[in-house]
DNA sequence: AAAATTTATCGTATTTATACGATAAATTAA
DNA sequence: TTAATTTATCGTATAAATACGATAAATTTT
């Protein structure tokens, strides 16, 4: 996308345009909703789950998990994803409370 | 991306997704703090701020429209673009409704 | 009417994301 | 030890996103 220009903005929107694009594919939010409601976090279920291949499924937690919204760990043959919820909290807070300023504020629109 | 799966996932999924694409930006989050703070909604306005060409910054506002973040309307050679925060409150509604949902399974998680 | 102003759109270059087959790596089962 | 199982990584093809200059379109101003 030519020269990209992320860093000139702020801490705050780098962090939740960061956040918002690890949930920006239905698969990585598919898999939060796994994480959370199956009891065995192995990657193997997933794909059992996921329309997609294990490969692609194996890069969508790496993604979720380099963001910090889940943490893993592999054993051998074994995984073991679950959703960071100390993680999430804390971006769930910073994101609604990025909105609830702004909507403090809805006074002040000209249309 | 090779084939996208996109629509293999449940409608839910995807516009949750969908909403977060949108926000997976950081020009497109400073917008919406523009929108909020300013008075003025004019595309011209938005530009003076970011670090971005006029072009692009008409782009990232096409986005946020087509995505329904946002409503304007164009009169000429002016633009008025707004929050359109019945939209917002829908979104916001539907993303911390699914993710309480999440947060109430915390218990099965096996790690 | 002509010039200036403001925004959207087009075309295009470049970067990033997505998807998967193949394979390596690490363990468990036989 | 050998085979089977499970996952991560590599390489790669293709699609999508990002960015901007140039230009068109629609007014307002002069």
């Amino acid at each position: 996308m030519a020269i990209a220009k992320t860093n000139e903005f702020t801490q705050q929107e780098q962090d939740l345009a960061a956040f918002a694009k690890v949930l920006s594919h239905p698969a990585r939010i598919a898999i939060m909703k796994v994480l959370a409601k199956e009891n065995a976090c192995i990657c193997g279920r997933i794909v059992e789950i996921l329309p997609l291949a294990q490969a692609t499924v194996s890069q969508h937690l790496k993604e979720l998990k380099n963001a910090g919204l889940i943490k893993g760990t592999v054993e051998g043959p074994k995984s073991c994803y679950c959703i960071d919820w100390e993680s999430m909290d804390k971006y769930l807070q910073e994101f609604n409370g990025m909105f609830s300023a702004l909507q403090l504020q809805k006074g002040k629109s000209c249309c």
